[in-house]
DNA sequence: CGGCCTGACTGTACGGTGTAAAGTTCGCAG
DNA sequence: CTGCGAACTTTACACCGTACAGTCAGGCCG
């Protein structure tokens, strides 16, 4: 039972790409990806630094694997589930992830190394589109349309400099607060009459998709 | 005529802040916003970073600036437009603002003090749907709904990692090179019969905004 | 068993960042 | 001429990504 007996394990579990990604998604939601640094990984894995470039190349590619894990998070379509409950499905989902990993959706689309999980993604999304019937070109139309409000909304959303309900209207308020008055009368009407506590920015999301949804719909049928 | 004569001007023009951002906004849009540091801002302006400071409290502060700038360069509402004219234009041309500088994106609704183009434009947006008899929570959609996609849609396409449209297929190809064959069959199909070249992606932005604007005419009218 | 190799990690260093704090210089008011 | 305040510079600090060289344990070969 002495310490050295069974070859008393080597001085440190060694690392591996999926405990220095895991540790990385861990840093970035909390703090954003600002507080992703090479040595702040380092330390969250009680290695130094440099550790992390035999495992990695550089920074760049520590991002590419986190970003391909939130891709893996996304509900992929089902086979077999008709385009639009798929695509209804997969947008609230990735609006999900997206609220989950607010840093995520700056690098979403921008990797040039796209993962296994974002091939997957892509590929699942085009192959239900395109077994219900979609064309090519109506296949982009709406992927890059719903992509692109989902991803908006995400943005806007979590841009938005306060969290709680509460606030909102403080907030604007407070902006307001150094202009004259009257400057911007809709402005301030608009914020009187409908930010009030209790609206919820977000719940306008399944709205505007099932308008976009609706007109894919009306325009495959029609087509 | 000798130089001391006429007081021979301060020995420099001082700096003001609409010549710190308009070097700022100079060096965003060639290299991204990363590319903004104090000292090469400094250096732009042939003047030490710290002297950055007496005119600005911080790098933040900056970065608002050239952010309302960016603002103030989308088209407002004009009265008296109907609706659907004035949001069609509006986002036509906030897209093409938001492509011409490309680093906005992401800070555009982030910042957490608006300046006055970006009040200006809330106010004028929001008055215009008003003026079209919109209530308040349909002016939230409305809004809600265009913004995402117009920000979801500048972002999609700035973050691709291609520009050129002959590039496309490469790049695809590329990515999908590293991973077995066949493991993305839908993905390849996709590629290989709608990627050719010609074929523009951001082509697609009017007819996901028209679509919009046909589904709120609709709910706006039978409302 | 001795020697060496190699995988995994550490140490040190360099040029970059934002910015706090103190020092400098110059035009102008009194 | 004095003094002051605006505008700018100097210096310094803590942090960043990462190049490059050094270290050290365990396994393999002779």
């Amino acid at each position: 039972m002495t310490a050295q007996a069974t070859n008393r394990a080597p001085r440190r579990v060694p690392l591996s790409r999926e405990r220095v990604l895991d540790a990385a998604i861990k840093l970035v939601d909390q703090g954003g990806l600002g507080s992703l640094s090479m040595r702040k990984l380092g330390q969250e894995l009680g290695v130094e630094a440099m550790a992390l470039y035999y495992h990695f190349a550089n920074k760049d590619e520590v991002i590419d694997g986190i970003v391909d894990i939130v891709f893996s998070e996304i509900e992929l379509p089902t086979d077999g589930t008709d385009w639009r409950t798929a695509m209804r499905r997969r947008a609230i989902s990735m609006r999900d992830v997206l609220l989950r990993h607010r840093w995520a959706i700056n690098l979403m689309e921008s990797r040039r190394n796209a993962g296994p999980a974002n091939l997957r993604h892509h590929d699942a999304v085009i192959g239900n589109l395109r077994a219900a019937g979609f064309e090519n070109a109506m296949v982009a139309r709406a992927y890059s349309l719903l992509d692109a409000y989902i991803y908006g909304f995400a943005l806007t959303k979590i841009n938005l400099p306060f969290d709680a309900t509460e606030e909102v209207a403080e907030v604007a308020q407070g902006m307001l607060q150094r202009f004259p008055v009257n400057e911007y009368p809709n402005l301030v009407a608009y914020i009187a009459e409908h930010l009030k506590p209790g609206y919820d920015y977000g719940d306008d999301f399944e709205y505007g998709l099932d308008l976009i949804l609706d007109g894919l719909e009306k325009a495959s049928s029609t087509a």
